[in-house]
RNA sequence: GUCCCCAUCGUCUAGUCAGGUCCAGGACACCGGCCUUUCACGCCGGCAACACCGGUUCAAAUCCGGUUGGGGACGCCA
């Protein structure tokens, strides 16, 4: 059996988009399931749109994502000499010709065809072109294009899609199509195919719009003598008017650098993604990368576009929340210690870290960690949500000062009170400053959540949160005590 | 205007190829309840879809035709 060989080739004009990452999992995911080889290729033809910040970018992004490639990056333009005799050879052969017609004359007939409502396609004016003809026209310098000869027959141009079936396009319907510019610089649609013949793609995984090209790549496959791959069109990501996202028109949102930033763990994005035209059979949602790799088939990408379910302005749902659903799922319930190194990273960003939760602290900080886990969605929530329990530098969010210190004044000498209680234990443990906070509460005639809820917002500036007396003995008794005695300045404002 | 692809809950989707087990299953979201010191935690429950018309058949979400709707492509971009 032949080795299984996809590529993922990425044009470099801009960061690496959600629709390119899903483009790459699945490549990756195929070659990955077939021990087969993904080449990273980095189309960058386009000398006019192409940067390095971009393909740096893209790397950054892949890499990020953990979708790692066997082969490359290769870069399209070091390859332009394949380009072009594969375009010689096109030309000696008989299955391309060259076309002297002017953009302007080009232009001008499209136009006319467009508001007659008549096809826009090449008229195929320079198809018949004696060798006398085209050498005058040489000799008078000028410029010309080599379009493909596409077969004026009858019957149809198909191929096996894997996930779409058999597509058939009528040679009539092609027209013949530039390969190389007039100054000499292959097009894509040439390019692409002579790279692929020569790191002997097998499977072509790529977007459905990408059909079109596919029924001209074959044709050039053909007049090559190559064999053709097997294709695979992926049904499109389109956001909720049914608009194919692109970075233009939605912005950060669909670039995969805002997951990074925004906290998101880069597999719970990969399994966020699969699932847009994928689906195992199963009810199967969540799954670990070996799962993923053998549960993954061609045969089972849809054949439906799917809708990014995102709405601006949602400060809750601020992405699609299937998405962050996914991504709270991987938070509570990845290990404790992998997790850890993520949350590190967030810390020293902030300027948190503390050696020693690698060291004499590590129970403890694991403990933490794990505590407060099951109410956040992202990475970034340690440091914000989360930041009281690593620093005294905390905010006190402004819903629950109303509702938990400002609605009871006499909280100004309770809490203080409630600290030097605790402060005095024998043990500091749930059980004991739950006694003690529960007995004060009595002696007062108050309701137990009155404290309770205080004692919340002081002490990690929160409305919500874990367990209250799993939280006094996560902070420690000396940091609860300080922060409990020191709250006049919150009725200041 | 031409060509190609597609059509199940708000969203992601199972079921379609091999018609009956589907008055359509799961997930997310939403709503309600429970737990409780709080909560965007957890648990339980609920709402919610086969685009339309015709045909084939004892029987259609499933097969066929049409209509409508959506998407893609029609560059000397990739």
């Amino acid at each position: 059996m032949t080795e299984v060989r996809v590529r993922f080739p990425p044009s470099p004009t801009g960061y690496l988009h959600i629709g390119g990452a899903r483009t790459a999992l699945l490549n990756w995911l195929w070659a990955r399931k077939n021990n087969g080889k993904l080449i990273l290729r980095i189309e960058d033809t386009d000398a006019d749109r192409s940067t390095q910040e971009s393909i740096a970018g893209i790397i950054d992004g892949l890499t990020w994502l953990g979708l790692d490639w066997d082969e490359g990056p290769y870069f399209q333009t070091e390859f332009s000499k394949d380009h072009q005799q594969a375009a010689q050879k096109l030309l000696d052969s008989g299955h391309a010709y060259k076309c002297f017609c002017t953009r302007e004359e080009l232009e001008k007939k499209r136009e006319a065809a467009l508001a007659a409502k008549k096809d826009v396609r090449y008229d195929g004016t320079c198809r018949h072109l004696t060798p006398e003809q085209i050498r005058e026209k040489e000799e008078m310098g000028l410029p010309s294009v080599i379009r493909f000869k596409v077969p004026q027959k009858e019957g149809v141009v198909a191929y096996e899609d894997k996930v779409l079936g058999t597509i058939e396009r009528a040679y009539s319907d092609i027209e013949d199509f530039v390969i190389v510019r007039s100054n000499g610089k292959p097009l894509y649609l040439l390019c692409n195919v002579v790279d692929d013949i020569r790191d002997r793609i097998t499977h072509i995984i790529r977007g459905q719009d990408h059909m079109t090209n596919t029924s001209r790549q074959v044709l050039l496959y053909q007049a090559l003598g190559a064999p053709i791959p097997v294709f695979a069109h992926m049904p499109l990501t389109l956001d909720l008017q049914k608009k194919k996202i692109s970075k233009r028109s939605h912005g950060e949102i669909v670039s995969v650098q805002f997951y990074r930033e925004k906290g998101f763990l880069p597999w719970a994005l990969c399994n966020f993604l699969v699932l847009l035209g994928w689906n195992p059979g199963t009810d199967q949602e969540i799954f670990s990368r070996e799962e993923l790799i053998e549960a993954f088939t061609l045969e089972r990408i849809s054949k439906v576009n799917s809708v990014f379910n995102y709405q601006k302005g949602n400060a809750k749902f601020f992405t699609d929340p299937k998405l962050i659903a996914i991504n709270e799922h991987y938070l509570r319930s990845m290990e404790i210690t992998e997790l850890a190194q993520l949350v590190k990273k967030e810390l020293e960003a902030e300027g948190l870290w503390d050696e020693a939760y690698e060291g004499e602290k590590q129970d403890w900080f694991l403990a933490t960690i794990d505590l407060i886990r099951d109410r956040f969605h992202t990475l970034k929530d340690f440091t914000t949500a989360g930041r009281a329990y690593f620093s005294d530098d905390y905010e006190i969010m402004a819903k629950p000062l109303k509702k938990n210190i400002l609605k009871h004044p006499e909280l100004k000498t309770w809490l203080p009170q409630l600290g030097q209680r605790l402060g005095e234990l024998e043990s500091f443990t749930e059980e004991e400053v739950e006694r003690v906070s529960r007995e004060m509460a009595a002696e007062l005639g108050i309701k137990p959540g009155i404290l309770i809820n205080g004692m919340r917002t002081v002490l990690t500036g929160q409305l919500a949160g874990p367990s209250m007396f799993a939280v006094l003995v996560a902070l420690g008794r000396e940091t609860v005590v300080r922060r409990l005695r020191n709250i006049d300045h919150l009725y200041e404002a």
